[in-house]
DNA sequence: CGAAACGTTGAATGGTTTCAACAAGAGTGG
DNA sequence: CCACTCTTGTTGAAACCATTCAACGTTTCG
């Protein structure tokens, strides 16, 4: 299989561990059903427990949760490549909603056969297991930025782990990528308000550092943005995991860059 | 074994899962070494991987991340019954770093062990899974809360999530808990300068809703905070994993109150 | 064409931070 | 035992960052 004809999920996977022909067989067999969804739509709403999971393979995805003032959290995105959905599979809890940003395309990914690649493939389970925890660790990170960062250098971070996640799949590179969000959605995640949003996308603008217009971001001066983001993608560059299952040898994952 | 005899951690599992007599047998056979860490000096630090496991049973814990700058952010902490590091072990990454808020006590849980009890336990998996599960969810909750909550509702709803937490290792009441923190952690953890969290409890004090004084948490009026916080504990309250594992039944979950 | 969503900008308001000063208690070493 | 320092808590005033309100331009889409 060449590159250009694997799915972003197994792109992404393959990029971190070093999967086997078998391993590679055993992912492809476990796309289900195509299925789309039209932006703006709910996939899936807070509390409500579905028992489905997807892997992303085109268009992008925001998770959040709303409060009953009306006012909404972005928690995470998911662009190609990404699992949607995973833990309300396993634990049959989904506590916040999916809300499609553009007409995706997704592939069903039955908690049953996901139990059973797991216990022939415990490599693969611990892969999964990896990028769930990749995940989490950008949730983190996003509450440090929310936390202890200001508006600008919060923007400047989201920016840039966005291009880090999108060239890992071959979305974009350093010099910038395709963006499908409004600056609504950027100050539901950033806990902004809009207006502040604008406000700072101008000022990053005028100071030659990025430019987000048109649904596309321009990163100009990557290095400058990363100081003032304080920009360490260590957190989404891990080695794979390396977790030893039961006597086998660990996971050899690739040199990060 | 009465009530008074198990550990914090075994009733907080029980609280949710039914655990049969083989798995509790099997839990307290997981218990290692107990060791001791004293008050302010940080138990691993961000980056270094250690592979070790913990199980807190005495104290209070705090994991943060520390930026370049000096200013910190705590992710969340941890009290009697709660695992520490369990991620670290299973992937052997440790993203950010862990201090004792006071002397603790700790059980050593070996990733060996631990493995090896959910090879022949799944139930116990699933459930140890839930309670990591629990983890993250606060983590998301947390994240909504810096991120779209102002300052009085940030800290009401932190005092109760600790107050429903204490609660259910029996280590506090809906009138209050003994809480070792200081105003500096609450603004680390808050997202806000400690001089600011002095005046918000000042007026939650004065608005006769929570006192927060001399390492004591007296709430005063429950509904009305709960109320000010947007408080749902339905994120910390739910009925147990309800994961199937390859054929077997459910875990029943006992009833949320 | 009209409506609705998105983007843009100014001015006023306000929540939060910063700076500064001081009080109280704990721990330290002379 | 006392001075000393360090941490924690407390309060006021000024400065600042971000929000709100409001108005308007632009684009999209039915």
């Amino acid at each position: 299989m060449t590159p250009a004809e694997t799915s972003p999920f197994t792109r992404k996977l393959s990029a971190f561990v070093d999967l086997s022909e078998a391993e590679l067989a055993v992912l492809a067999r476990l796309h289900g059903r195509r299925r789309s969804f039209v932006a703006g739509r709910d996939m899936a709403h807070q509390g409500q427990s579905d028992h489905a999971a997807y892997i992303l393979s085109r268009g992008w995805v925001c998770s959040y949760k709303i409060q009953p003032d009306g006012t909404r959290q972005i928690v995470d995105f998911q662009v190609p490549g990404d699992f949607l959905g995973l833990r309300s599979v396993l634990l049959r809890t989904s506590d916040h909603s999916f809300e499609p940003i553009v007409d995706i395309e997704a592939v069903e990914v039955l908690a049953s056969d996901l139990l059973e690649a797991f216990a022939h493939t415990p490599r693969l389970a611990a892969a999964v297991l990896w990028a769930a925890s990749r995940d989490e660790a950008m949730v983190v990170e996003h509450l440090v930025s929310i936390g202890r960062r200001g508006a600008d250098a919060r923007m400047a971070h989201f920016l840039l782990e966005l291009s880090s996640r999108l060239a890992l799949v071959g979305m974009g590179s350093r010099e910038g990528y395709d963006c499908p969000l409004t600056q609504n959605h950027l100050a539901d995640t950033l806990g902004l308000s809009a207006v502040h949003v604008n406000r700072v996308l101008r000022q990053l603008r005028e100071s030659g550092l990025v430019t987000f217009q048109g649904g596309r971001v321009s990163i100009h001066d990557h290095d400058r943005l990363a100081e003032l983001a304080d920009f360490d993608p260590a957190y989404l560059d891990q080695t794979g995991p390396l977790l030893e299952w039961k006597g086998r040898p660990p996971l050899s994952g690739r040199q990060p860059r």
